[in-house]
DNA sequence: AGAAATTGGCTCAATATTGGTTCAGGGAGG
DNA sequence: CCTCCCTGAACCAATATTGAGCCAATTTCT
């Protein structure tokens, strides 16, 4: 049998790293409960967990312990806290690249039903007598293309943005642009998108959402 | 068994949380039953809270008792907490459309420092003896061509994919995708990337990143 | 209205946990 | 014999938990 040194060990705990065991809160065990629990001094562990901490797999804190990067608990909130600082500016460039791409799907995915949700959400838009109205209506159409994607994933980042755009920066900037112009705008936009998910044609469908959110981009931020 | 420590208990209370058990009023109960019930003093319980608080998943009252937040915070928690079940396929779909995109960014952003530090992360992932560490500085690879993106929000968004990758479902399916001729693969590809980034060729960039991807979903779901 | 109980907010000293460091010894292989 | 690495132990410094007490806001009971 090969003897066991501090390598070896570091090779095991990757392995143990890899089975997804301390994923929950993005802590390992006490150095001290790692040496006894793989039959090695602490010396040894230490020397161990210090490799991974080199390749950056794992960070230590005196008194703290030992845990992975970036996986833990902590850094899903963080990640959520710094998204709220997000400038409008560049969640409007992202969702230029996701919202035609969900259009797109939506037009070759959407049940009969759902694309009902989706005119029904435009209809009552175009009806609006106030803006708050128009906008829960407007952001409403938006959420029901998302809706039809058949994309979990995609589904929930557009949720995060519609939680970001209501906050702080956002509000005034919504306020600012709102007119009845602009709403007649939007609802024409909205019109050209839902067409096109009802030809069932991806390709248009995407393109008009591209048109109408470069019209909003232009209106948000005023170029 | 490792120490119980208070972030420890902040994840077994969001646990209990999303198991709806507090659901009815909203409110979870006092401080020192949960301390007892835990079995830990008051004052770690309080700090576990506290995660909760920051994240927003609940506020306190003096008097009253501690409240889940039904307003934004509570909704943003809910969007993370249904991200955690994203499919694979669908996140690959997202990917794919996201990543080009960072990759063209890059291309006309980065300073030559950041480009550099994408060429160290690929030299280092190519050099890597093990699969641990190929794994951590590929995808260090694609975080610090997000890193030069110039766009905050995917960043975040990116981070939000990375976390996610490093739990249950992908662990298995990573493991599983890996050999050694995959490895070779995944480091020319890469390398044809970084020449775009280089170049300063955006449209070659994103091309080359969509490539790249392909041939990761290829890999991991198995087509 | 007023008293009593409940509940979160806060502080403090004592104790425990945990990574960081050092050192003397032992065993395997050249 | 020498080198290398592990072992075992002790101690340090940073951080966390404990357990207790008191306060202030609120609710509930009288």
């Amino acid at each position: 049998m090969p003897k066991l040194v501090a390598s070896d060990i570091a090779t095991a705990l990757k392995k143990r790293i890899s089975s997804g065991e301390w994923i929950e809160n993005g802590r390992i065990p006490p150095e001290r409960d790692l040496a006894s629990e793989f039959g090695v001094a602490r010396n040894t562990m230490r020397r161990a967990v210090s490799f991974l901490e080199d390749e950056g797999t794992v960070v230590r804190h005196v008194g703290r312990g030992t845990f992975l990067t970036a996986t833990n608990p902590a850094s899903m909130a963080a990640v959520v806290g710094r998204m709220e600082g997000t400038s409008p500016a560049d969640m409007m460039e992202i969702r230029q690249l996701l919202e035609p791409a969900a259009a797109s799907f939506a037009a070759t995915n959407a049940s009969a039903m759902e694309l009902n949700a989706v005119r029904e959400a435009h209809r009552i838009a175009c009806e609006a007598q106030d803006m708050p109205t128009f906008e829960h209506w407007d952001a409403e159409f938006h959420h029901r293309i998302f809706a039809c994607s058949r994309n979990e994933f995609l589904k929930e980042i557009h949720n995060l943005m519609r939680i970001l755009r209501n906050q702080a920066p956002w509000f005034e900037m919504k306020k600012r642009s709102f007119s009845e112009e602009r709403r007649g705008i939007y609802c024409s936009e909205h019109q050209t998108v839902l067409d096109a998910l009802l030809r069932r044609d991806p390709e248009s469908a995407s393109q008009a959402m591209l048109a109408h959110l470069k019209t909003v981009e232009r209106n948000l931020l005023g170029r």
